[in-house]
Order: C-alpha cells, then sequence, then structure tokens
DNA sequence: TTGTATGCGTTATCAA
DNA sequence: TTGATAACGCATACAA
C-alpha cells in the first residue's frame, strides 16, 4: 500500500481492494512504533469564545507549525476534572502548554519526566513557565491617564470578593504615588455583559469617576457598550482602558487603549521551552525553563 | 511503573529512579498499540484570528469531547501546502473535519478510506459534507429591510472581481423581486479594515445608499466603524447587516443584526457525521453522510 | 516478589 | 515479483 517499488499492478489493485472492503486504515500507532512521525503539543487553554485565548492559540499554533509539531487543542470549560484532563493529554502528547496548574504534590513520578510550561504563573512554578511581567506598562498607563488630568480612577476587577489582582493593585499602588484614590469595584465574571453591569456599579459607587482601567479588553468592552448606552462620552467625559491587547479593542468605538500583551512572542517563549524540554535541552523544572514577556502600553482612542 | 500490585517500594523507587535519570517517558505509540486510547479528530480551520473560526472549533472541540475525543487543531494559514496538510494530519488522526477542499482525483486508494467531512460546501462532495442553507434566512432579511423602508440597498461582498457570493446573489435576487436594485461593491479580503474601505467605497459608489448587508460580521464590523467615523447615524440613516452570528456582533454598537449560523448545530452534526463515518456505520461518501443546517435572522440593533 | 514470553500493527530486510 | 520475518515499545499473563 506504501507505493513500495516492484509490486506488479494487479497486485496492488487486488491489496487496495481488499483495504477498501475491509475498511483498512493503517494504526498511527503501528505506524508510529517504526518510523517516528512528528511530536504532538498539548495546548490546554480555558475556552475558545473568551477572545484572549485564540489569539493565544493561534500564536502557539504558528510557532509549532514552524517545527511541525502538531497541536491539540483542549478546553477546560468543556472538562470537570481538570488534573485527569491533565494526566490524559500528558500521555497522549509530548508536552504540554498553557494555562493549568499542577499542585507539586500531585506532581507524581510519571508527570516528573513530562515536559510542561505553564502561563502566566508566578515564578516558583515546579515545571516550565512562562511569566507575564505588566509592571513597567501599568505604570505607563498610571503616567498616561495622569497626564491626561484624570481626578476620580477607577479600577473594575474580577476576582473573587476581598482579593486585588496583582495588575489590579499595581494600578492602585500607582495612582496612590500620584495621590489619587482608586475606587475599586469587583465582580466575579470576565465578560462583557458583567463589564456592562459592573460599568454601572462603578459609577453609581463613585458618580464622577472620569476614568476606568477594567481587568481585561473584554469587561472594558462590556464598559464601553455601558457608557455608549448612557450617552456618556469616551474618552471626554470618562477614560476607559483595558488589559490583553486583544484584535477586538480595534473593532469597538473609540478604539480601546490597553496594556498589550505580545502573544507572537508568548507563543515563540513557551513553544520554544517546551521543545526545549522534550529535546533534553532543558531540564524540567527550575530557573533555567522560567521566562518573563513584558507587557507594552498601547494608547487608541478611548482614553 | 503503572503501580500494579505486588511490586516492592525499594523496587518501584529504583525502576523510577532510573526512570528519571534517562530521561524516559512512556512511548505513545507502544502503548496505543497495546491498549487503543482514545481517537482524535484533526480539524482544519482557516485562521483562529478570524472570529468566525474560535466560535466554530469552541463548539467543535466541545462536542468532540463529549465522546472523549480529542481534536488536533490545524490553520490553512500557516501552510503552504494545504492537500500535504491533508495527507499528513489524515495519517495522524483517525477522521478530518473542517474547511478544505478535496479534489475527486486527489483522493487516492489511501484517503478513500479516511472519514472526511467538509463544511459547507455545495453537495456534491466526494466525502462527508454539512452544507449550509442561508436561503430562508437572507429571505427574511430582505424582508425584514423592505419593511423597515429601505430603498437603496447595498452589497459589500467579497468575492474575486466579477463574481458575487451565493449569499450575496440571494439577497440581490430577493431585493429585485421588491423592486429595488442592489448595488454591489466587492472587495477581496474579509477583514475589519477591509470593511471601512469598502463602506466608504459603497458610500460614494452611491451616496444614496440607506442599507448596506455584508458578507460577513467581520465585514460589518468595519461597516459599522466607518459610519461612526464618518458620524452617520445607524440605523437611522444607514442599515447593516452582517452574517455569521458571531459573538462579535454584540459587542460592537449598535449591535449588529445578522444572519445566525447555528454553530452547536453545525458542530454537533459535523462531529456525529464523522465519527459515525469512523465507526463505519455511515459510508465514506454519498447521500447518506451529507447533513444541511440552517441559518436564522437575528434583528439586532444596527437596522 | 521478580523475570520472561507473547502479541499488538507497521515497516524494512532478506530469501525465495 | 512475492512471501516470510525481525524489530519497534508497551502491557499482560505466566513461570519462577
Amino acid at each position: 500500500m506504501n507505493h513500495m517499488p516492484g509490486i506488479s499492478v494487479r497486485t496492488k489493485e487486488r491489496v487496495f481492494a481488499a483495504a477498501r472492503e475491509l475498511r483498512y486504515r493503517p494504526s498511527t500507532f503501528g505506524r508510529g512504533l517504526v518510523k517516528p512521525g512528528q511530536p504532538t503539543l498539548g495546548l490546554i487553554i480555558d475556552d475558545l469564545t473568551n477572545p484572549y485565548y485564540p489569539e493565544l492559540a493561534s500564536a502557539v499554533i504558528g510557532q509549532a507549525a514552524r517545527y511541525r509539531w502538531n497541536v491539540v487543542l483542549a478546553e477546560t470549560v468543556h472538562i470537570q476534572d481538570k488534573h485527569q484532563l491533565i494526566i490524559d493529554l500528558s500521555r497522549q502528547t509530548d508536552a504540554l502548554l498553557g494555562y493549568f496548574s499542577i499542585d507539586p504534590e500531585q506532581l507524581t513520578d510519571e508527570l516528573a519526566v513530562t515536559p510542561f510550561v505553564q502561563l502566566d504563573t508566578a515564578p516558583p512554578a515546579p515545571t516550565g513557565s512562562v511569566a507575564l511581567d505588566f509592571r513597567a506598562a501599568m505604570d505607563d498607563l498610571v503616567e498616561h491617564l495622569v497626564a491626561r488630568g484624570i481626578q476620580h480612577p477607577a479600577l473594575l476587577d474580577v476576582t473573587k470578593p476581598d482579593a486585588t489582582s496583582a495588575r489590579g493593585q499595581r494600578f492602585v499602588d500607582g495612582m496612590r504615588r500620584h495621590g489619587r484614590h482608586v475606587a475599586v469595584t469587583r465582580i466575579e465574571e470576565s465578560s462583557m455583559d458583567a463589564g456592562v453591569k459592573g460599568g454601572r456599579a462603578v459609577l453609581s459607587a463613585c458618580p464622577e469617576t472620569d476614568g476606568i482601567v477594567a481587568f481585561n479588553d473584554v469587561v472594558a468592552c462590556g464598559v464601553l457598550k455601558m457608557l455608549q448606552l448612557d450617552g456618556i462620552a469616551v474618552p471626554d467625559r470618562i477614560r476607559v482602558a483595558g488589559y490583553d491587547g486583544l484584535t477586538l479593542g480595534t473593532f469597538v468605538t473609540p478604539q480601546l487603549t490597553t496594556i498589550e500583551i505580545n502573544m507572537r512572542a508568548v507563543a515563540e517563549t513557551a513553544v520554544d521551552l517546551a521543545l526545549g524540554m522534550y529535546a533534553g535541552d532543558l531540564p524540567m523544572s527550575g530557573p533555567e525553563c522560567h521566562r518573563t514577556v513584558t507587557h507594552r502600553l498601547v494608547v487608541r482612542e478611548s482614553t
């Protein structure tokens, strides 16, 4: 069936006829045993419906394709047992990358030899990891908003009650250095609808608000929508900024100022880490397989 | 290593130590040969950066997950030789689904036994296929726009020069039945920026235009942006409609009227076809493995 | 508690 | 031009 030289046409046809008859398909496993094919990368994300993840996934798939790696994409939103997903996927792929977390205790002997690269995690991870450093960009945003004359900044954060996200805390601290107090409103869900409601809550808590920084671009789009619905001018009356740098931010009017993450850099860094660990050039954990990618302030129309 | 009963702790530890030492990982192929794991579905799309595909991919991955199938996602935008991609991927997966085309001549004996499901293809495909029937929904859109008093409709189509898309032709024909002539403008690229430019072209070609139907939601968002930039009221002065029913259409202001495709239905239909073909319940081609999913008009604010 | 043999499906080599 | 056979890495049943 593999078109080897020296097979008579008659025989070949006879073989193919039998194959069709039996619905025969060569086994990936049998074949892979003899001649190894392309390795496979497992990419774990939350939900492609959240506009953040397609941009990440596209960048990762593109980078993986450069090395001829295949990518199995898994959405945790469909999965109940996330730890089991990691186990299953680690058995079926050659390296695992994305948004997931592994407790050091859960890191059994079996998993200890699998190349893992966790995204956007705090440095002390028992695996490879790529940290996202927003600090300078957030400081730039603070400077930018202050220069624009913001007096009453607000933060629309997505966290559990009484917690503040790291990025949000950076914003609060930065504004405090400029003598501005940030009014913090918290919502639990990251969605546009939540942004609409959250935006309303921000204004009813503090009507003189003249600047809103949202947890991310999706929420910021909700804020923009709410302001448009209520006839509040952006950026004249209230300035709005997001976080992530999604393409989505250029679709809305006014276009969204945002703290952009360089998805290509993240993907390149993470894939290179995973492939390096797979190839044995890097250990499975430790400082050698930790990288940092920095954010960048992108000023558009909404501020 | 598989935690079989009756292994002494000392031996087990000795084995794991050696495994760590050698960076040993069990071979997927060797293991798969003995005990078959989960099958894998290959999903071929153009580009996750185009908001249409994440919604499709998410639905397909979700449906596949219900049957515990894994999904390998491939973006053709990164690939030069699309036919080679199909061959490679068909070797490494158990069924192939998505946006691709197979010439009947290219359908060699080897490929003839692979379950293929092509999306949005004209019925006569040599594989499984899911057709998208927009006709009734497009007729509904025509009625809707006429009822709203449209006199000078325009179509912003994405096609090669001098061709008209099937959906666009349906719109033109429908309007003609109501005595309206549709001014057709063609652009070659489906993107928001192209929509901005195309929208301008529409208005300069026919300034009295009072309704624009775009090839899809992304282009329609570009039209909306252009109208907003130029201070033209939507829907009061010009009504705008899109096609696809993307979530994106709810992010923009005004929210976009659109011809919605039921992604969940498409995904369920396509995955069920692919799995049926894989299981042998369905042939690899012919009317038994052809399905149709219908569109639906969703009226929002832009009309 | 540990070692050994078998078979999974494929490719490649070698003898016929 | 064709048939037979080893080897790939693993899980398992069985012998020691």
